[in-house]
DNA sequence: TGCGGTACATAACAAGTGTTCCGTACCTAC
DNA sequence: GTAGGTACGGAACACTTGTTATGTACCGCA
């Protein structure tokens, strides 16, 4: 099922291609996945897991060297977070269309900023961000990030691994606070 | 063909649909594109088209109010630009998915880049941004504007007009170099 | 007045889609 | 050992999809 998201992306995500996939037929897909919509939903959770899986671990790190890793840990500098991000840019159709799919989405986004909230907070108190409103410092960086994954993955060229980690890290250092 | 892909995103773009919503049927739409590709680009086309007819004028405008400008033209405000947003965010799966689209999409990041890119310079002569790589910081703020975008489609209830140009604003203030 | 090309309508095709139904193994519990 | 539920395989259904072929108006031009 991974494997065809990473391939064909949601577009492509059928009964008959899951089925064949699998060597099966499609008496095993509807027997787990009564309808198709569950089929998509379980595939949005899989990504989730997936993330997390992949998230690298921030432990040992504090305020904005932790922001930092677990901003970098989004980007596509690997194959299988590339994988991962090509499979949510895709699944943005399908959520944008379905109002179920799109709250789901929408929980997502909100999980992902209440995760990283703390560690801007900490970045804050510690003078490496800038004072104001932690949401939306929050929202900001959330949205620089994907904006850049987005771009990256159409452009893998013009920006290599290297150039998005420097990216992110010279935005990062732009926004500290006049006097440190 | 707008209509559709607003309402449906590319997803329930088919030749039907476009005969239907036309009122005719599928021999007028496969006579002015012999196949479903070349629908698809003409509708990657029309948005497009659509984008440089919604983009605010920035006559008058220079430097760093100029780029705000520019930029806040791309959030979506109104029902139009959000309409956009929303084509363009569903447009990303079928570009992954097919090489040519996706070379399609690639040269449109371009293009905006470019056209962001004088307006940068300006900005850092004046000294509202901070000195650097001109093009590095045209790929962060489109990946700020579009990342914004995205969080905006999927929750516009939690970032309303105001907090958008705020956000944009504030994030702006935020990059302006010490001193001034 | 005829002739050719454009602009469709209409219909059919083959392939692919989600879904439903039925049969049948197998395993478990009593 | 037998009843019942689970786990599929296989096939069919109704529908939609892109594509193709055929027919026919209409319009400009010689």
């Amino acid at each position: 099922m991974w494997r065809i998201l990473a391939a064909e992306g949601f577009g492509g995500l059928t009964m008959r291609a899951v089925a064949t996939e699998l060597g099966a037929t499609t008496g095993l897909v509807t027997h787990y996945f009564p309808s198709k919509q569950a089929l998509v939903v379980h595939a949005l959770e899989l990504a989730e897991t997936r993330t997390r899986e992949l998230t690298p671990s921030i432990e040992g790190l504090r305020g904005l060297a932790a922001l930092e890793q677990a901003l970098a840990g989004v980007l596509p500098l690997t194959p299988e977070t590339t994988e991962i991000n090509r499979v949510w840019v895709s699944s943005w159709d399908v959520a944008l269309a379905d109002p179920a799919l799109r709250t789901l989405e929408k929980a997502r986004y909100q999980r992902w900023r209440a995760r990283l909230k703390p560690l801007v907070e900490q970045s804050q108190q510690e003078g490496d961000l800038p004072p104001g409103n932690p949401d939306d410092l929050v929202a900001s960086l959330a949205a620089f990030t994907h904006g850049l994954v987005v771009q990256a993955l159409f452009a893998p060229r013009t920006f290599p691994h290297q150039r998005l980690l420097d990216l992110l890290q010279s935005h990062l250092k732009a926004l500290r606070p006049a006097g440190r």
